[in-house]
DNA sequence: ATGAAAGCGCTAACAC
DNA sequence: GTGTTAGCGCTTTCAT
């Protein structure tokens, strides 16, 4: 394999003035800038990267960390963080957490050792003290994600808004009983359920412990919680889920039961991916701009590697999120 | 940043001393051994990964093509790729194509700049001259994807089994006109084809040329597809699609026209994605192992790199298809 | 069991 | 405009 040394013998010139040329730096005379050129293909030079990584102490790669590739709203902040990286010469490093504390810990390994630049968590399993101390290694980026002693720079989605347009959207529509189905407990869910709650009080609604459903996620779990609320004796008339898999499933679930959607009860999903507007009816749900927030957080990162921007300093920017009216409510 | 001088020095041995540790090796005595594990942990040390590379001559990431992030299937074959990287202390780099051959193309520098150890391909846009000479520079896998004269493992699904199960299964449900629709024109799209007209050809039906449709790929493809079927004089009464994205909108759009499906017009899908089963009528569809086949190819990746086979020598592993019949044919 | 030292391939400060 | 050279941080012979 061909190293600069070799180019620098073949040429007759020296190393210094080869990387030069590789580099695109000024001062090299048109002559040996082409010389080299042909000293590069003619010996199928080219340049290790891994050795200019260590002089120049950087990898130009990015650690992405995600819940689950198969998620499709993740792979949308993913296309997001993607297009930024592409434009400003960044790789990225898939971290898949599958929601493990564990494996999101030893994916910072990463940073540590300095194989990466830095991370954006696109989710976050451990609390922040965990998270810290990793900040001295580099720029850590929170994306779809909000921790309130988090001294980062975040992009988030207003939760609060979103849910609580979604939810005044079923007041409106006169439902008195609403179910709530939630995902996790973490501070994105917290958001959601307050923007949910604000709306309910504002209508001077209640709304029944048992009404409320946890660890909502697939359509497995949405084909379940359907059930449940079926079976209950004062049965909610709408239901406020946490993404569009759980509300298509449950939609196909009660015309299963032959209940009429929205006529019996309305389902209202969330994130508007492509199955959304494929089923029938068509879901009511809301748009969460992925691509957008990826696209953003990249380039906060960008801005901090080069220090044009704080990066161990709190910092926080907001989307809002928008309802999308169809037909299931 | 410490480094492992830092180390030697902080503990009175010797840098080989400490790299053995770091590298677990053996001679090595019990009380140096904890004596450096302290050091390293009082110093905050951490091995930096682009000396490492440099002087192993590995990196211990690979390069995962994939046309578009957000394509489910793609996502599913990086799943199966990661479960097995991830089992084996390998990294994924993200290399999204957008189908470009000039970027497609671009990637491979990750090759011989060494920034990776090897290549996976999950589509392929260049003709394999193209692509041939950097075989030189590590381990190529094709996964999803064929070519005839490709010198490389490949590990593939058996489209012309798979669509000839579904056509097969069309035919038999009582259909005698049959609309095709593909998307591009590559080896893939080939395979579906030639397993398509097998069946045909078996049962003697005759595919007139304008019931055949290029470049089918999205919903809105879809939709303008199934229009133009529907403004054939002499219309089909079945349609297999390249993909259940595609057979979901033209489900939707049959329904918008009052048509029902399967009585007035059969529908086939392609991959059994989640939104299959969501849709009414549910989609019949081939399922193909997309995690299985990405598995595969990382482990066979794996091999080659560890030279336990041989790397630039064709060699093909196919996997079966198989028909999911659900109610929409 | 441990250490000395060469060298992986590259860049940049400094000299001319 | 070009060359010399000292590292970047690590691993691995080869000694002892």
């Amino acid at each position: 394999m061909a190293t600069i040394a070799d180019v620098a013998d073949y040429t007759g010139l020296s190393r210094a003035t080869v990387s030069r040329v590789i580099n695109d730096y000024p001062h090299v005379s048109k002559d040996k800038r082409r010389l080299v050129h042909e000293a590069m293909k003619e010996l199928g030079y080219f340049p290790n990267t891994s050795a200019r990584n260590l002089r120049n102490r950087r990898t130009d790669l990015v650690a992405v960390l995600i819940p689950r590739l198969t998620n499709p709203f993740f792979t949308l902040i993913l296309d997001g963080i993607e297009k930024v990286a592409e434009e400003n010469g960044f790789q990225l490093i898939i971290c898949q957490t599958k929601s493990s504390k564990k494996k999101e810990l030893e994916f910072l390994n990463l940073l540590q050792t300095k194989q990466v630049d830095g991370v954006i968590f696109t989710s976050i399993e451990n609390d922040w003290e965990q998270i810290q101390p990793y900040t001295d290694h580099g720029p850590i980026i929170l994306c779809n994600e909000y921790h309130h002693d988090a001294t980062v720079p975040m992009v988030r989605l207003n939760q609060v808004q979103g849910s609580y347009l979604g939810t005044k959207h079923l007041i409106e529509r006169g439902h008195q009983r609403l179910a709530y189905c939630m995902g996790s407990t973490s501070g994105l869910s917290n958001d959601r359920r307050k923007g949910f709650f604000q709306a309910v009080n504002e209508a001077g609604l209640e709304v029944k412990a048992e009404w409320i459903f946890h660890d909502t996620y697939t359509m497995e779990d949405g084909v379940k919680t359907f059930n449940k609320i079926l079976s209950l004796t004062e049965r909610p008339t709408a239901i406020f889920t946490g993404g569009d898999e759980v509300a298509a499933a449950m939609v196909k679930e009660a015309k299963r039961n032959g209940l009429d959607v929205p006529g019996d009860i309305a389902i209202l999903g969330f994130d508007d991916q492509p199955i959304a507007s494929m089923i029938e009816p068509e879901l009511t749900t809301i748009y969460q701009p992925g691509a957008e927030i990826g696209s953003r957080a990249m380039t906060i990162f960008i801005d901090c590697l080069k220090g044009k921007r704080e990066r161990v300093r709190q910092s926080v920017m907001e989307l809002p999120l928008s309802l999308v009216i169809r037909k299931s409510t």
